[in-house]
DNA sequence: GTCTATAGCCAGATAGAC
DNA sequence: GTCTATCTGGCTATAGAC
């Protein structure tokens, strides 16, 4: 247990507060449309306080992105802890887990072709090393499904990697959140269910 | 045949030179980072001529979907010549020119969530027009191919009509094509199988 | 209809007092 | 570290001459 000041706490749960505010705002809007003035005004600091905290508004983002890769760890840490699970079962739970934050809006969406961003992400060394831990937990397992048979063995591990990163923004969750025909539960069914079992029907 | 004026042909050649700019430029950046200064570069003429042609930067890319769909009825059009191709058979069809679009560089993305410009594509008749047409060739195909077995009828229509769209989008094909590793002939038909197929191994 | 020049606005970032 | 007030730059859109 490392001591922390008093103050350090103050600053650290005040940090906590804008990452969520971002959080939620980067799902809503998207980064370009998010400014910094929102921000600002919906954690109830000035704009220039924020400034002191974070350097960027891409700075912002990219730390809003390693929370959310903290907590993808945690939760494929515990799903490591089920010895009974096979790999493609953790990997389908990882998929959920994912629609489950999308659907509560707390799912940061980057386009992912923005320049400035892009570049930023691309040299923010924390961020770096989240998704590669990410994607080598990821990659475990897919390569362990597939020479257990259960995960098709004719797909490069890699497209699976992204596949699964992809859906974890895919906006066909919001469009049909938006039809409201279904339920949050059957929407992640059924968006697991496009996502591994494929469009074409199974004998 | 209907006539037309010289005047008008030249008018007309024009704006499909403004919209094939815009068309690579949104596929290129995203409706966010385009500016209107750079799509005038692009097609070398003045930033005022552009607004002759069209009211706002929205109405620039509500003109760019419009024609893309227009392209996609045409491809449509084609696919229902041919008697002997099964509804999947078509869908998969469709969803591999999408892919092809995309590659080329010439698939408008506008990010799904944005506001000022989602409020005008739903308030843009021909762009709503053209979307309703498109949806209802795909939906019976969608449904045929449910009633032969061939396409997961457990799914609800509505959901493989988006899944559809959303691919045409895919980021994982951005993804694939910088990893450097795949040809594009190859990425195509990876991401056809992720998609129809699913990740999980069929037997 | 095309251009140059500019209005008007908004968002990211900072100065400087407390 | 927090605030108010401001700077700065870039972007959409338009005025007005030709």
């Amino acid at each position: 247990m490392v001591r922390v000041s008093f103050r350090e706490q103050v600053l650290h749960a005040r940090e906590e507060a804008i990452l969520a505010s971002v959080n939620r705002l980067l799902a809503e809007k998207g980064f370009d449309a998010m400014t910094v003035d929102e921000v600002a005004a919906d954690v109830g600091i000035a704009k220039a306080s924020l400034y002191k905290h974070f350097a960027s508004k891409e700075d912002l983002a990219a730390a809003a992105m390693v929370r959310v890769l903290d907590l993808a760890l945690e939760k494929i840490e515990s799903l490591r802890a089920d010895a009974l699970a096979t790999p493609l079962d953790q990997l389908k739970e990882v998929a959920r887990w994912t629609l489950q934050v999308q659907l509560a809006g707390e799912m940061p969406s980057l386009p992912a072709q923005n320049s400035a961003l892009r570049a930023a992400l691309a040299g923010h060394a924390v961020y770096l090393d989240r998704l590669m831990q990410v994607s080598e937990q990821l990659g475990t397992w897919i390569t362990a499904a597939q020479a257990a048979g259960s995960l098709n063995a004719a797909l490069p591990p890699e497209i699976v990697l992204y596949t699964l990163f992809a859906r974890a923004c895919d906006p066909v969750l919001a469009l049909l959140k938006a039809g409201g025909a279904h339920s949050d539960a059957q929407i992640i069914e059924l968006l697991l269910s496009t996502c591994f079992d494929g469009l074409r029907a199974r004998r």
